[in-house]
DNA sequence: GGCAAGTGCTACAAAATACGTAGCAAAAAT
DNA sequence: ATTTTTGCTACGTATTTTGTAGCACTTGCC
C-alpha cells in the first residue's frame, strides 16, 4: 500500500450530497427546477419549456422531484417549486451567471 | 390558441445555461466537480472517490470537463480543478449544506 | 538489468435510461 | 354536445451507463 500522492480521503462526501448529486445527474432534473423559478406551469408548459424532453422523462423527473419535496402540483395550477425548492433554486441561481461568462 | 394560465414564457431559457444544465445534468459530473474540491486526484483516486463509478464514463466526464476547461490535468499529480472549476465549485458549494439539511 | 506494482486508459456485452411519436381518457371551454 | 386542452401512458428505437477484464506504459526496487 504505497503512501503516494493521494492515499484514502480525509473528508469523504456525505451520503446525503451523494444522493442530491445523483439526482441532479439526471437528465432534465436541474432544468426543470430551473423552469419553474419563477411561476407555475402546467405539464404542457413544462415540456414545451423544457424543448426536446419527453414526456415519459418529464413524468419520471416530476415524481422524483416532488418525492424529493421540491416541487408540488396544484390542481388547476400546474406545478410549482416547494419552499424547499425554490431555496435550491436560490442557491443555483449564480449558475446562470456562471454560464453566460464561461460557456460562451 | 387559449390564453390560459400561461402563454409562452416571456423570459426564456439562454443557450448557454440550457448547455451548462444539460452538461450537469449526466452522471457523475458534478460528483467529479465535487471530489476534486481540495486536492488533485489521480485517474484511480477519482475512481475511488465516486464509488461506483466504471472508467468508461470517468474518461468520458473527464474530457468533458476538460474541453469545458473546468479541470485540468497535471502529469504525474491527478486531475484537479482550473480556476474556472473552482468558482463553479465556490457556486455550488452551498449545495452541500442544503443536501444535509433536506434530504434526511 | 529484471521484476513487481501502480498508472491511465480501452474494450465490450448487458442493463438502464432517454428519445420520439402516437394516442387515450378526463376535464374544460365553446 | 362538440371541440380543445389537459395530464399522462405505451412502446420501439437510440443512447448512456454499468461491470468486468485487461493492455501498454511508467515507477520504484533489488
Amino acid at each position: 500500500m504505497a503512501k503516494g500522492i493521494q492515499t484514502i480521503r480525509e473528508t469523504q462526501t456525505s451520503a446525503s450530497l451523494a444522493q442530491a448529486l445523483d439526482h441532479f445527474g439526471r437528465r432534465w432534473a436541474l432544468r426543470v427546477i430551473w423552469e419553474l423559478r419563477s411561476e407555475a406551469l402546467n405539464f404542457r408548459a413544462l415540456r414545451a419549456a423544457c424543448a426536446g424532453i419527453s414526456p415519459a422523462v418529464m413524468q419520471a423527473r416530476l415524481h422524483q422531484l416532488r418525492d424529493l419535496g421540491l416541487i408540488e402540483q396544484i390542481p388547476g395550477l400546474g406545478y410549482r417549486l416547494t419552499a424547499s425548492g425554490e431555496q435550491l433554486f436560490r442557491i443555483m441561481a449564480p449558475l446562470a451567471e456562471w454560464a453566460e461568462s464561461h460557456l460562451k
